[in-house]
DNA sequence: ATGAAAGCGCTAACAT
DNA sequence: ATGTTAGCGCTTTCAT
């Protein structure tokens, strides 16, 4: 494991070339003020002639930024990679970040190991702050983050009373809104599709399912409800098991447009058409509901502004090491694609 | 971007706790031999009492190793993430390095302007080598890299004379023992929809299945060849356009599973029974090809050992940094999956 | 506007 | 076996 940089050039060494201070040569490279226009100019050469690159080990232990941040993905199932979803976010993150000069670092933590490791490779210091993604319901890594006062700030929330900071979409809204425009449409019996029912975000959204029927003065089946886990094929298995039970289902809710998808080809497979017999509305990645044929409505959520959100708060926490938690909510917007 | 670390506990402060010297302190965190048991006990529960977790900066300042590698994706489209090669070779990379006691760090790279911007980052010490994919021809990041003396290790190559270490799996010789199969089946009009062509590795399974075809004394007709993105959708699309032109092929080889898959779909909607009437066969992420309905034969890479291989170089470059550029190129292998 | 000097928290070489 | 000490390369006062 040994590790050898070899020959890198100093600030010492910059600042003797120069001619000028090391001091100088801090300012410079900061782009501090208060250093003289042709004072700045020739130490920016003698940085060029050296090929000088700032040793960041030094800098971070010096002071002041380590100018990264990890996302992390505590995710024991790694087809969430698949999910348009993920990228979407992972990219908005990173758009986000580009404007304050950070590094965004994705790390995958699996075990009770990892975990560990990665608390201290943040307690260590390697991180300003720290995103993260699918957090299950019982995962205690966002609490010992808070605790060791690292900035935090999840993606979705693990139950209804979550105190570290996080930024989530307005799932039982949506549910909520996606079910009321199925009623009125005149679909009479609505299934869903649920995400694994260990994850609040599943639970939220099964809420505003019920809420909306509930809302119609019609009691809802749990008989109507089948979990997935997300995927495109537990979304068929789901929906395959509800036509069992209920042939004369003519509208579904699916947890994500790739359950959604899959339970597209279950509806197909036995002889439904979509949306004439049943319509199917999804949560969330429009790349895969769009590229779907036909169509498919979907609850969409505003990915680009979620990522946006969690940088800010970020930030924000990490300016003013306050002691609150922040949250923010994000509507959601049912996109309607039915040409019917 | 104000930071502030609150009152960490220093290995001074444990030292003095325990009342011992911080050489000693240190020794005990680093597993260092030479302490007596009944020392390290005491100092162990010093660091216990106060919660010392080590400052990484510091560390790795004062010389040995950072303990990280990165894993840098150069991929201006976001979708391979969604791909089964991809996550597992994450996993297989993550494995192989939790032995090591390193940290991996996916990094995102998709301007110039990250590129040069992780080039600091990597020049300036955060990590001890650097792993690379999905590098396309022209990306100057690995010499880039490599100038810089940081251990780097690719996988795939960007063209056939490649200097900088890299992992490869024989793609040729895959496409051509696929492609000699279906000759062998008694398949006759064989197609392929290849890889994005400015990739080498989507040109080598195209040379080796023209290989095949040249070995079996048959011309290779420009028209049975159509590019994809890699991409389940692309796949399709190619398929299509391949079919309207030559409604004869009786034999295809897709560059990925996921194309492959595609190309399933274009086949069904065309009305081909498959395997009967058409045979397919992609090159290598079994998750996915196993679940395409039927089973589709694939040319299977040894992601695992590809991920392994990928470490060992990496571990022995920073052992000894070599001027030597190394080079591994693992067999794959044919699995055959029709039952007709 | 700039130089000098005091750390940041750790490892490793040198004493003992 | 353990204490002491000299840096690692930078930022940041504090002088000037």
């Amino acid at each position: 494991m040994g590790r050898r940089r070899p020959d890198t050039p100093t600030l010492e060494e910059v600042a003797a070339h120069a001619g000028v201070g090391r001091g100088t040569v801090s300012r410079v490279i900061n782009n501090a003020a208060g250093v003289k226009d042709s004072t700045r100019r020739s130490v920016q050469q003698a940085i060029a002639e050296l090929g000088y690159v700032p040793n960041l080990a030094a800098r971070s232990l010096a002071g002041r930024r380590t100018d990264a941040v990890a996302l992390v993905l505590t995710e024991p199932d790694w087809r969430v990679f698949a999910e348009p979803f993920f990228s979407e976010i992972v990219r908005s993150l990173g758009d986000a970040l580009t404007d304050t000069g950070m590094q965004l670092m994705l790390t995958l933590v699996r075990s009770d190991d990892e975990r560990q490791r990665f608390l201290e490779y943040a307690r260590g210091g390697r991180v300003d702050g720290v995103l993260l993604m699918s957090v299950h319901e019982g995962d205690r890594l966002p609490d010992m983050l808070a605790e060791a006062r690292l900035p935090t700030v999840m993606l979705g929330r693990r139950s209804g009373d979550e105190y570290v900071s996080y930024v989530d979409a307005d799932n039982v809204g949506g549910a909520r809104s996606a079910v009321s425009h199925l009623l009125s449409q005149g679909r009479t019996v609505i299934a869903t599709v649920t995400g694994p029912l260990d994850m609040y975000v599943a639970r939220c959204r099964l809420r505003g399912y019920r809420d909306a029927l509930a809302l119609a003065g019609l009691n809802s089946d749990p008989s109507l409800v089948a979990e997935s886990d997300f995927t495109e094929d537990s979304g068929r298995r789901a929906m395959a098991h509800l036509l069992e039970r209920h042939p004369q289902i003519d509208g579904v809710l699916a947890a994500s447009d790739t359950t959604a998808a899959g339970a597209l080809r279950a509806l197909r497979a036995a002889g439904r058409r979509v949306p004439e017999d049943v319509a199917v509305i999804g949560f969330d990645d429009f790349p895969l509901a769009e590229r779907t044929e036909p169509p498919l409505t979907t609850v969409r959520q505003p990915l680009e502004e979620m990522g946006r959100a969690m940088i800010r708060l970020l930030l924000e926490d990490m300016e003013e090491p306050s002691v609150a938690y922040r949250h923010v909510i994000l509507r959601t917007e049912l996109v309607v694609r039915e040409s019917a």
